[in-house]
DNA sequence: ACAAAAGTGTTTGTCGTACACCCATGC
DNA sequence: GCATGGGTGTACGACAAACACTTTTGT
């Protein structure tokens, strides 16, 4: 659907003014301690059985930032997510259609609420890490958009929103070097994160384990927006 | 100039797709121990006697960057400045001739070396702190390149672009006082910048100055272009 | 009892910050 | 000789980094 919507697009734009806006979406996910990125099969013919971002062409009448609300929303269901605009991408020959500028996304899910919509077209989670090549420019979108990430995320506590509600530091701590594709100091990572006062200790237990289970805590995210209109400092 | 282009583009578009997409550029300059930003008086009816940013419409067959780069020049007569895009507004109603995109580049110019070309309309460089109403929404488009400013400079040493070639430190720290708007210890601020062993002692004395004078620096632009590659570290 | 991961403190080094005095020049 | 800004070093505190053992649970 979203390229054949492109197309029918393009196929007006490219006899009046030979442009048009879309965007573009980088889903972020977290699984099995691997970052994420959903992504959909191209139907174009030049990019046959290729994986591109999910996006779509700017509606009339329509934000920017409800362009790529829509989108996100209708491949996964999710709605008022952490998303950011990124960069924009004009490219003269970057789509084989016509010209088509396009603004680039991230958004930052819980992978286990997204309930994904196919409309017909292959819909998965690939590994951030195990993307190589891809429909368009959108490689070069995706690698600027996760390096947008690894920097938001060293600046400012994003990273739970790809979390479930509840997590274990250790999980915490998968993600961060999942992200970052460090190795952390496990003592150290804790004192940090701990010692933010932002973490709610939820007197709970993992379930399940084959070994000592871990306490659950939530990210008060109350407390995290109080806070940054006071400090606006660097760092957390 | 501009802002007949912009309405003559606007009419031929309004019939067709109402869409159009341009840049506009926040051109930073420093001088007087002030950062400046150069604007032009609109001459939209809607905005009159309001300033604006620097922009133009996107060419069919155009880059962004060299839209960019286009406008900066043929307001500045400046080329192979620094330039960064940072955002792209798209609210529906940001123009009151239709819609139109625009994509936001900051740039970092030798205020002295700029050759402004008026083209009828009146140009001037503008104290950043003392600039409030504009025309559009580009006063916050100005605040928004402002803020990544900031954050650039902290990050990496951009903000030689806006000295001249030779400088004191004195003009260096005045500069990031100026862009972060803070006072900073004056030795602090001199061990720091010459730890880092990338500015180049000229061997030459300030001229004309009223007390002792102060050595000269220029920056080593190479150097730093070498270690960037090898080091990818936070801060310089 | 064993395996597997959770939980916990201390030490060390680095870096940022605060701070005051002498020096060179023009007038 | 005086006013103005240039140039310099040290002490302290905060924070990041390195590092090993005990505890809890399931099997």
């Amino acid at each position: 659907m979203q390229s054949k919507n492109v197309n029918a697009h393009l196929t007006e734009i490219r006899d009046y003014f030979k442009m048009a806006v879309s965007v573009d979406c980088v889903i972020f996910g977290f699984d099995n301690d691997e970052l994420k990125v959903l992504l959909i099969k191209s139907d174009l013919k030049e990019y046959k059985d290729m994986w591109s971002l999910l996006g779509d062409i700017v509606r009339p009448g329509e934000e920017l930032d409800a362009a790529a609300d829509r989108v996100l929303k209708s491949r996964t269901g999710l709605d008022q997510v952490f998303m950011e605009q990124v960069q924009t991408f004009g490219g003269v020959h970057r789509h084989p259609a016509g010209r088509v500028i396009t603004v680039a996304y991230y958004s930052l899910v819980n992978i286990q609420h997204a309930a994904l919509k196919k409309h017909g077209n292959e819909l998965h989670w690939h590994p951030v890490k195990a993307v190589h090549e891809m429909a368009f420019d959108h490689k070069e979108i995706l690698d600027c958009c996760y390096e947008r990430l690894k920097h938001k995320v060293i600046e400012q506590p994003v990273g739970f929103n790809l979390l479930p509600r509840k997590f274990s530091l250790r999980e915490l701590q998968n993600l961060y070097e999942a992200i970052l594709d460090v190795k952390l100091d496990r003592r150290n990572f804790r004192k940090k994160f701990l010692s933010m006062d932002l973490l709610v200790d939820l007197n709970e237990e993992e379930d399940d384990v084959p070994h000592r289970p871990a306490r659950l805590y939530k990210f008060n995210f109350e407390k995290y927006d109080q806070r940054k209109k006071r400090y606006l400092g660097i760092g957390f």
